[in-house]
DNA sequence: GGAATTAGTGGGTCGCCACCCACTATAGGG
DNA sequence: CCCTATAGTGGGTGGCGACCCACTAATTCC
């Protein structure tokens, strides 16, 4: 039989645990993770999720929007796109002004499915933040959101 | 010429921006990324530095400590302590009590090493955290820090 | 109406990471 | 002693995400 491990000997070193970097990129990885788990088991991926918010804030977007917007690559796009439609979460049509482009729209079966995918993700956030009062969650989102406004516009 | 985007047109869905779980998964990924690359540089990769920071912080392991300790699939710890070994940046002893095990031990250059690494990954931070000021930099780091606690006993 | 450009698609590659298996060497229990 | 368990190693696999190239269809520019 294996001897429990002392607690100590599972503990991480604190030069890491000093790291924001290191937080961020460990606590990151596992919220990642938890939340592509549960949308493996409906067949999903992320960026599914992310193409289904897009739609749901902003409208129908030709594809080719879709691409500048979430920044993944276009042949991926397509990829996404083919599987959500097939699915019949999104609706595909030819734009009649140009005929190159393919505007996407979210389907009402599209719109349930982005609220459930926003449950799922709000249940790993109680996962993850477990330790956090609400306002300490309050805090850290709003934080963790100018942080996300930084990177998006500074580069 | 591609004309330049709206800024709003680049704007992320506010449905993904309210959910922790993807503030923290996005930035999470950016910050790994940039600490990644910089590593990569100088031909190291993440595993690396955790296992010199163990081994500075707790003194030399049995390797078979460092796989409990950091959660790493023991075959890869062979291949990264391996690694650390060739350069210099650890030394691996036999374990004479039980000379089934190899103790292995921070070397001169490898906390030297080391002390680089964390440089590095304070650059990433200041970049990451940029809109930060160091104040809240404390806050985040704190409740950071509390969350990866919850995780890492919580399972 | 040909040339150059753009939107979308299909079919790959590559690197990373986690994981697993087979094997050797050593240790320990009956 | 033999039998089982443990420490470490080498090699390989499979999933995934990012990226890239070649190609078609449609458009625009001259």
């Amino acid at each position: 039989m294996a001897p429990e491990p002392s607690p100590a000997a599972r503990a991480l070193p604190p030069t890491l645990l000093d790291l924001g970097t290191y937080l961020l990129s460990r606590i990151g990885k596992t919220a990642r993770g938890r939340l592509a788990e549960r949308l493996t088991r409906r067949g999903l991926r992320l960026w599914d999720m992310a193409v289904l918010a897009a739609l749901a804030d902003f409208g129908p977007h030709a594809q080719r929007d879709l691409v500048q917007r979430l920044g993944i690559d276009p042949s991926d796009m397509a990829k996404v796109v083919d599987q959500l439609a097939a699915a019949g979460h999104v609706e595909r049509t030819r734009d009649q002004a140009d005929r190159r482009r393919v505007s996407v729209a979210l389907t009402g079966a599209g719109r349930a499915l982005l609220a459930e995918l926003e449950a799922e993700a709000r249940a790993v956030q109680d996962e993850v933040l477990a330790p956090l009062d609400p306002e300490e969650r309050r805090v850290l989102q709003e934080l963790l959101l100018r942080v996300q406004r930084g990177l998006s516009d500074g580069g």
